[in-house]
DNA sequence: TCATTCTTTGCATACGCATGCAATAGAGGT
DNA sequence: ACCTCTATTGCATGCGTATGCAAAGAATGA
């Protein structure tokens, strides 16, 4: 029995406290403490245990703490769209923020709309600490479940009825009433709305402030067309428009993507000229928005805006855990650029942007 | 002493094994077994402990399954360019592959090209089952500690030097030579390549394949420029390449992305036409490249295949830990579309995509 | 019927970190 | 010099799940 059994060194175990504690000469809570901020431990202890710490490479295992602590710092985000830029760049904006924070995104893609995947309902076995749902919506049995753990649901850019939700957004009434002005204003007499899914309560707000608002200024036709947020979607749609016996010269797209859309289909497979027979407005302002194969004239919202909302609302339920949902509504501009008629008033050039204000 | 202080009921505590072992009358262990695919347990036994569990909405907690597995079935997915919208459906195919087998993304997003931030080290605190990196390179020390912890990396359209890491991309070399073969038969004289970072060894095969295969055809020019895998940027690099006293009228640019930057300028502001005054040529075949807007000619990079070719590699990785590193190449195509003038020959349709094959 | 093998179950413990509590050491005051 | 108070530390335990091991039960064969 002279050789013992070797021991595996195949894969060497990530060092831990314990391993620290050995090596610092103190016990394992005292290295606990001196990864956790605003713990007591004497500031030459907590060198001493950096230090230990720095020269066996030591990294917290965050699902320890996490099974420890029931906070994990980490926030599930579900994204239904993420072909569409505009989601992208929320995506973007959110990662920034919340890495500014030490927080991370566990990332959930969902189809398109639909309430959010049963797969969502697992975020909770990972004791994430806020979900954030871009272009979907949370089904009542998901909200239940993330109101009993006290777990922070917010959506961007949807609207909910349960109470437990809290959303921001951008201003789509007001976006879909300035358009109507807008467009009116530069002459159009026959409008067309393209909207997102059906379901999409977004995409009804806009619609319905858009259809009223022109009713209301003695246009009470409007052509409707549905492009399910997609780029084929939109294209479908205008088709539809352009092919109906209806004339047509100013459709409202409920987003920049599905916009761009329009534009492909209305000049090359219609030869239509933007702006002076068709006008095509967006939501969004994307960054392509302002590429000159496209100059959408497009009513913004700001990504970095929404994001930075959604955050605060986070922060602010977790700090508060009874506070009750929060409303959020950021704001915008219709910029305007080559893809619209312009009215003759009412434009205003701001940081070098050219706006119009009814 | 009547009164009993009151249990907090504010955040109830969300129900674990025992409970659910507690009103199965069975053991915390049975019920693990239950949720363990090919424990063993008796088939009365789990339907029995699956209704309780169903019961009071027990959920595995994946943090304490993690601490004891010491495996997450998460894999961390470090990306740099969101914007890109390459990178986004790459992100989009991982997520969904991956999802379908059980696991998630923990989202990282870096700045365009550099080493990966210091932020990623971090990634080892979650005791991710693997990391992938898309347009960005693992640092030496990262790779290092991933070894010793048995962590698979690989990166996604960026080679890797180091021993460690598995890579998979397209066919850069061949996409650049063929490309160049093909600028040659449509006739064009005066080439120019728009690179993304400098030390984006992508862009660096790309631009090497591409000039020495010029060359070696008798063309021993080639501008080039730099764009960094931006819009802005490669809108200066296309200004910078055309306002040279050199005549140009052809550009090769490394990402889809970027040739549409390229067309803007060269139309609005040089007020060019494309093909008949100059070609571009990018490289990925996004969706936008098809839109009518751009009709970008392109070399295709199959996202959907790097994004499953990366899983393989990672799931291989895992299963046979000693296994060294993988390099994977997926196939493309030179798609053929309005942006650069037609040769006469070798051209071809498959599944009614006209290609172009030397 | 009894011995043997296989299946199912519970017990006990480990995973790595956080934290209440008690113990200790040091600081300050008189 | 003695007492009080505070800052620092270690001990012990808990977080929820997985799993080796042994016990108990069921099934099989002779």
């Amino acid at each position: 029995m002279q050789k013992k059994v070797q021991k595996k060194i195949r894969a060497r175990r990530a060092p831990t406290e314990t391993d620290v504690a050995k090596l610092a000469g103190v016990s394992q809570s005292a290295v606990s403490r001196a990864f956790t901020p605003g713990a007591s431990v004497a500031k030459a202890t907590r060198e001493k245990i950096l230090k230990a710490a720095q020269k066996i490479g030591y990294q917290t295992n965050l699902m320890a703490r996490s099974l420890a602590t029931s906070r994990s710092n980490i926030v599930a985000l579900a994204i239904s769209n993420l072909e569409n830029p505009f989601y992208a760049q929320v995506v973007k904006e959110l990662s920034e923020r919340l890495r500014d924070t030490g927080r991370h995104i566990l990332l959930f893609t969902t189809k398109i709309d639909g309430t959010a995947d049963p797969e969502l309902e697992r975020v909770l076995s990972y004791q994430v600490d806020a979900l954030i749902l871009t272009a979907t919506t949370a089904s009542i049995e998901l909200t239940d479940q993330c109101q009993k753990n006290g777990i922070p649901i917010v959506q961007i850019n949807r609207e909910s009825k349960i109470s437990g939700i809290s959303t921001v957004r951008g201003e789509n009434q007001k976006a879909a009433e300035q358009i109507a002005q807008f467009l009116i204003a530069g002459g159009h007499k026959n409008f067309a709305f393209i909207g997102g899914t059906k379901d999409s309560n977004t995409s009804q707000i806009r619609q319905h402030a858009f259809a009223s608002h022109l009713k209301s200024l003695g246009f009470p036709q409007v052509q409707i067309a549905f492009g399910d947020y997609s780029f084929e979607g939109a294209a479908a749609a205008t088709r539809q428009i352009l092919n109906s016996k209806k004339p047509v010269d100013a459709i409202f797209c409920a987003s920049d993507y599905m916009a761009f859309a329009a534009l492909d289909v209305v000049r090359r497979e219609f030869g239509l000229k933007v702006p002076q027979d068709i006008s095509i407005v967006g939501v969004d302002d994307v960054p392509e928005a302002s590429h000159s194969a496209y100059d959408l004239t497009t009513y913004s919202q700001p990504a970095a805006s929404l994001a930075e909302e959604a955050i605060k609302i986070i922060d602010q339920q977790i700090a508060h855990p009874g506070r009750r949902a929060m409303r959020r509504e950021v704001r915008g501009e219709l910029i305007l650029r080559g893809s619209a008629r312009l009215p003759d008033n009412s434009i205003f050039t701001i940081d070098g942007k050219k706006v119009w204000r009814s």
